[in-house]
RNA sequence: GGAUGGAUUCCCGAGUGGCCAAAGGGGACAGACUGUAAAUCUGCUGCGAAUGCUUCGGUGGUUCGAAUCCACCUCCAUCCA
């Protein structure tokens, strides 16, 4: 099977310029591809998860990927958020932000030794690049990027694309409508400067890719390719990767190893196979065969799931470590208290304690669980909360110093929230 | 620049002087049922242990009393230039 059918198949490739041209150039490795990365926080989350495992598939066929981080687009701020106005990003923000990407982003693509953009020589040699599109947007000259790049864009037409019509109900500024300029002013760069051919993205990027592909062919008379990948939605038709807490990240700091685990481990039926064929590495055969499991034969492919993309994101031991907890939690005997190391804990301080005790709405906030005491009283009155797995019916339950020492206590909100909590 | 309409709690959306911490829906959360699923049913949804305190774009004002009335400001939408 070759990457390109591995990629069909795998239900991966939405939209493609020319299927023939494109399954000709990546199947023999001739391609030079790029995707674009805004740096608007200083960790990639799951939403970038798919674009890095393309991009692995695709260095691996012997493509060259590039990385190209919107530096030059995140000063201004992706308008589409509409009213607020998003604090302008420093360029000291920025170049952390690109450097936390970089970082997250060896585990899945080899940058090989030469990654350092500014040698032309060294950059044509090297297996992926990461590069910054500020380094020659911020420096155009107003007038000539217009009669240059902007007589080739008729606003007729650009007003005809699907994602322009959308926004026409709902009002449209200048800067939004320019962002198609830009990214297809950035593709060509990339042609020039590195040969670059080929653009993926997000579904909902592809009439800002095809943009680029007619700017090289009216600028250059060359052909340049732009195909996008299947945005992952679940069955509700939402994005995968977002909780009510936020993104799911990969910097296991921010979302730990445990958390991502449980998120794989809770997607819906409708989902599973979805996800384990579009993100995974597992062999085409495996999936196919998972294809016919229904009912409560889908936990299993749940965990297999969740399990091979903890390890991709962070390593077989820690998916192991999380695999083990979450099967320890949820078969009932909580706490060997060996093991559950990457639990989540919550550590005390004297001052937490009011004449040498703590109520249970105490130790829910401050561990994190609720919010608030009103919410913490809420949970407990509904019988949702428990200690080393004892239901806490009394919100007046106290606790003292010498209980929380050693291993502590491990506190349960509803099903699915778990936090160790001890004494400093 | 002009005209008109609008801004309500996580979201949508009612509320046009006291009975409003604010209807209804969605979502979220908790419980039951299950398979750590979905669907369904129930509860719950500003903060506080509580008398109470803080919310209805912002700032002032009228009033015993304002989400509701007045003034100014900010932002958004539609139409005209």
């Amino acid at each position: 099977m070759t990457v390109f059918e591995e990629l069909k198949a795998r239900g991966l490739l939405a939209q493609l310029t020319d299927e023939e041209e494109i399954r000709e150039l990546v199947d023999n490795g001739k391609a030079t591809f790029y995707i674009g990365f805004d740096p608007t926080a200083d960790s990639l989350h799951v939403g970038h998860f798919m674009a890095l495992c393309l991009m692995k598939r695709l260095q691996m066929a012997g493509n060259k990927p590039i990385a190209l981080i919107g530096g030059g687009t995140g000063m201004i701020g992706d308008p589409s958020g509409r009213s607020d106005l998003r604090t302008m990003m420093t360029k000291e923000t920025i170049a952390h932000n690109c450097e936390c990407f970089k970082k997250q982003m060896s585990r899945f693509i080899d940058f090989g030794e030469n990654q350092e953009a500014g040698s032309p020589e060294k950059e044509s040699h090297s297996k992926a690049l990461m590069v910054n599109n500020a380094d020659w947007l911020m420096d155009l000259n107003y007038i000539e990027f217009i009669r240059d790049i902007g007589v080739h864009f008729s606003v007729n037409r650009m007003l005809t694309a699907e994602c322009y019509k959308q926004r026409m109900e709902k009002g449209l500024s200048f800067l939004e409508f320019n962002y198609m300029i830009m990214q297809s002013y950035d593709f060509l760069k990339l042609y020039e400067n590195y040969g670059c051919n080929m653009q993926f993205g997000g579904d909902d990027q592809w009439s800002n890719m095809l943009g680029g592909t007619e700017l090289i062919r009216r600028k250059l008379g060359k052909d340049a390719y732009a195909m996008t990948i299947t945005l992952l939605l679940n069955s509700e038709g939402k994005k995968m990767g977002k909780t009510q807490k936020g993104a799911v990240w990969l910097d296991p700091n921010k979302t730990s190893p445990f958390e991502f685990y449980q998120y794989w481990r809770n997607v819906a039926d409708a989902d599973v196979l979805k996800c384990i064929r579009m993100l995974t590495f597992l062999p085409m055969e495996q999936i196919e065969e998972m294809d016919s499991w229904e009912g409560s034969q889908l936990n299993q492919a749940k965990e297999i799931l969740a399990f091979e993309l903890t390890k991709l994101v962070h390593g077989e031991a820690e998916a192991q470590a999380a695999q083990e907890s979450a099967r320890r939690i949820f078969s009932g005997h909580i706490f060997s208290g060996e093991g559950d190391a990457d639990m989540p804990t919550a550590t005390l301080t004297e001052t937490d304690f009011v004449d040498g005790v703590i109520d249970i709405l105490g130790i829910l906030v401050k561990s994190g669980l609720t919010t608030s005491r009103s919410e913490a009283r809420r949970a407990v009155e509904q019988g949702g909360v428990a200690v080393d797995n004892e239901k806490i019916s009394d919100i007046k339950t106290l606790y003292h110093p010498e209980q929380l020492t050693g291993k502590g206590i491990v506190v349960r909100r509803g099903k699915k929230n778990f936090k160790r909590v001890t004494m400093e």
